[in-house]
DNA sequence: CGTAACGTAGTG
DNA sequence: CACTACGTTACG
């Protein structure tokens, strides 16, 4: 339960209320049952080849900074930088991440990484990575090791933000088949993009159990439960799925599963880059850099 | 059986 | 396309 994260919405003031009947927690049990081949531990501990991604993880002064969500009055969405998830997904960080490494600004290459983490740890002991190493099983799945866990996960995935450029951006395993994430060049390959990765985290939305073996099609797929927004404990309680749900019947917009958004056989459904074009949004890449200014400037 | 949530169709 | 509403499914 502790490293159920909670991802404060664009600004969800009263989630703290939200709706008693919604559990608080990521995964409700039969999700978590639908079995992925792997934890998020496991992403996080699986040696990578290339880079080591824990030391990728490493938190950041940045992220220590990061301004406690102001119990303002004003339930609209503030200037903070939750504001990033204003995305239903917040998968535009990965999305502007991706077009910072298609720059070439962010190479993942051994050396790099290692300036990386090394630029992260400066002021952060390698207490997370300490925590992995105790052993992937440990935390993943269910496994709070602890309150600073917490602190630490606040945007939603195990491994949330790195340091890169100053900016952070979201590293969870399950964004990167999501987004289509690939290191280029073969530079960074890991183990969320390995085949195994990749398959059962996709095919998750149909595991075969819930689908009744492929019968009519039109059975209930599942919250893939490793998405930024399934990882999110609360409703925002203002977007219209919140405020429609005895009539609507749907999850809040922000813990709407991204796996569950892709039409099943729809065009790009496989290539879990469907409606991700990583060439389109000027916004994103904006956000990107503005962020990775400011960390820059400040 | 109640509730949560997916699928889908209707509407603007 | 977003919103809304309803049918349906899944689960406790």
């Amino acid at each position: 339960m502790s490293t159920a994260v909670d991802i404060a919405g664009p600004s969800s003031p009263d989630q703290a209320h939200s709706s008693a009947k919604i559990p608080n927690e990521p995964l409700r049990p039969s999700l978590k049952r639908s079995s992925h081949p792997y934890t998020l531990s496991h992403y996080i501990s699986t040696p990578s080849p290339a880079v080591d991604v824990k030391g990728l993880i490493q938190p950041s002064p940045a992220q220590e900074q990061r301004p406690a969500q102001p119990s303002n009055s004003k339930p609209r969405r503030a200037p903070s930088w939750p504001d990033m998830w204003e995305s239903p997904s917040g998968l535009h960080l990965a999305h502007a991440a991706e077009l910072l490494m298609r720059a070439g600004l962010l190479a993942l290459t051994p050396a790099t990484t290692e300036q990386a983490s090394l630029g992260a740890q400066s002021s952060q002991p390698a207490k997370k990575e300490a925590a992995e190493a105790k052993g992937g099983k440990g935390d993943g799945e269910g496994g709070g090791s602890g309150p600073e866990e917490e602190e630490e996960d606040s945007s939603g995935c195990s491994t949330d933000f790195q340091p890169f450029l100053g900016a952070w951006f979201p590293f969870s395993p399950a964004l990167f088949p999501l987004t289509g994430f690939q290191m280029g060049g073969g530079h960074w390959r890991s183990a969320a993009v390995g085949a195994e990765g990749i398959e059962g985290l996709v095919a998750e939305g149909y595991s075969p159990g819930s689908l009744g073996g492929g019968g009519g099609g039109r059975r209930k797929r599942k919250r893939c439960g490793e998405c930024v927004p399934c990882r999110r404990q609360t409703n925002c309680e203002q977007c219209s799925s919140c405020r429609n749900r005895k009539r609507g019947h749907q999850i809040c917009k922000y813990r709407k599963c991204e796996e569950l958004k892709r039409k099943p056989g729809g065009p790009g459904f496989d290539s879990r880059v469907s409606g991700f074009d990583l060439r389109g949004s000027d916004f994103t890449l904006g956000l990107a850099q503005e962020r990775s200014n400011g960390a820059l400037d400040g």
